[in-house]
DNA sequence: TATGAATGAGACTTCATTCAT
DNA sequence: AATGAATGAAGTCTCATTCAT
């Protein structure tokens, strides 16, 4: 729901905007979030964030949709998720995927948080652009484990959607942590530390809801 | 923190207070609760509230300790975690549990939102009346079953826990949202459907951590 | 509309604050108007005016109402249109109404505006309150006229209507111009000069539409 | 007042600028009225404008100019006030006068608008470039009809101006209404009805002021 | 000359907190 | 202690005007 001023923006400027509307918002919450600090820190005019959007909330609505696409264009044409079983999933490729985290620990911030329902009144609207693509793609997930015989089948796809993202939510929420703390020293250390809980997390489904 | 003024309150009226504020927190989230609207569901001046709390994030604090304090006195006295089995935590005196929820359903979503970090900025200053408390409580938990041989003793208690606090917020947020849905029609399908997710939910904790 | 806080409020500040605002629109229409100012002439805090009333809007259309009171109480008290000649009516008390004109010029410009369909896109707010008792006003002396003889019946009412409008509210807003110039000097040879003009209203008038 | 890159222009780009401007000030008045707006109807780009216009205020002054000369070149010309005594000159190609408003309706509320002194604070300018033309036109009018016997000669020419103005603005309002309804339908009963109108205002105009 | 993005002053409105009664 | 009116800082959003292309 940009205006169309924002698209015919050339891609820097526009990954600028967004980019300081969504450290804005992680920092302070939608609420608290000031039009007038995004608009600096992205280095233009309060008044063109309104030449680009309708109001705030469609700067942040969009600033989601904008993460999902980044990391639909990253993570997920990396590792396909054709027949990908649930567990594979999260280890092939988690070098990669720590990369990003590390990359854009932010950005990793923002959806997951965006996604588990924090940025309360917005979550209805938010789903409308969102759940609906990442539930639908943890569905799949689900329904693909089952079909392989690495999930179990006697609990109910709700049950087991509500377990795989209780648990991954709060691993990645962590990883992320650690991620952000070590801004610029990447060290190996860390890279296990964080390796370490992919790990466990994927033990941990895998035992909860494998077969 | 409150004023003394608010504890020489009746109970009856520093209830009502509290009360009137969760609800309101709930419904809007932190930054659009209104004093004033939190004053007039409890029956006294927006004046008023400034005698007992210092400012709204001290009424906001204090509503989460009354929470947990009212948790602490009504389920947990039920089921006395002493010797108590993670497991066995969530099944013994399930049906207790379900009419606390079914009858403060406000309270729940309040205390698990709280605890999961909604209320974001406040997350800090939340913890240190709570997380303290909830989270020691949830490591003894874990501590617990490690001795008792009913928790693997393969991953570390951090990992545990997350994967602990995952899936059980997760599926409480669900049960709440259940029991809000039948605020005047307690059928029994619906104790099924709950006691349904909550036999679910043990069963995959089990499977995942238990040994 | 004003909100309940406003009728709380002791005349004397109730008036500070409406004459505040009417000065404030007459001088710089509806859309220049400032609130800020208003409040400022009103030795009110901006905020207060927030407390009185909703918005701007309800602001001004209760000055509307408020002015339309505010003659119904003084001038048509001391000239009650019982059985009152259209001609007559203005004649009669003419003095007390210049007095009132002298005494209120800005009151009386801003209800001939307000009437003429100047602040053209409250008009229709504007009327819902205040045409329908205007006009409704304007007709019965119409009627009164008919029905006494003193009105040419060959013409329908509303022809009527529209002539009697067009040639008070210009005569009028000159008569308020002429009050307005003399604001500290209300000399014996302005009043002449207003009566001057009245009289030739009244005479173009009945020449117009008497028989 | 138009910069020379105005003149410069195509006449049809002028006059759809123009009328543009002239729907923008007469839907939303002068403070609303949007130059975006203006300058999309109008079919050219926002900064156009001001490669034409000093400013808004400019923009509304020409307008005001340019609906006054689009009068005098059609409806003037067609009924040259030579010796034209002030009732005939309604009378007189009433029919023309009438397919004019059904034409340009916006036009000839415009004007009445202006004349009458809607778009307040702009009344002072426009006058420097409007009044001065029409009142001149109507005080010939008047003084035509003293000359001629027709306008009684013991009121002075200010006064009748007043009757005059007050008068035939609010038929014209009226007429103008009318015609503004049957944007598509033009019946002959619509006709007749504004006919009317016109008769019985002539028939007022020339009671009150006639000899 | 035409365009439309960029700018930022400015106004409305909200509401936590204070204060007088 | 209770009340609710008063306050004003702060933030969103608008839009006339400028400016670079």
């Amino acid at each position: 729901m940009p205006k169309k001023t924002f698209n015919r923006l050339d891609c820097e400027k526009k990954e600028r905007v967004i980019r300081a509307a969504i450290e804005e918002f992680q920092i302070h919450g939608f609420e608290k979030a000031k039009i007038e600090a995004i608009a600096k820190n992205a280095g233009v005019a309060k008044g063109s964030i309104y030449q680009y959007f309708d109001d705030k909330k469609d700067l942040f609505l969009y600033s989601v949709t904008w993460s999902l696409e980044y990391f639909m264009e990253n993570i997920d044409r990396q590792t396909p998720l054709k027949d990908m079983d649930v567990y594979d999933y999260f280890l092939t490729g988690s070098r990669e995927r720590f990369e990003l985290i590390k990359k854009e620990p932010l950005l990793v911030a923002f959806s997951v948080d965006v996604n588990s329902g924090k940025y309360g009144s917005l979550t209805k609207e938010t789903n409308d652009a969102l759940n609906r693509i990442g539930e639908e793609y943890e569905l799949k997930l689900i329904a693909n484990g089952k079909k392989k015989g690495t999930v179990r089948a006697d609990l109910d796809d709700r049950a087991l959607l509500l377990f795989f993202q209780g648990v991954t939510e709060k691993f990645t929420m962590k990883i992320v942590e650690i991620a952000r703390n070590f801004e610029f020293e990447p060290t190996d250390d860390l890279y296990c530390e964080m390796e370490s809980y992919l790990k466990n997390m994927v033990s941990l489904l895998k035992n909860g809801m494998g077969r």
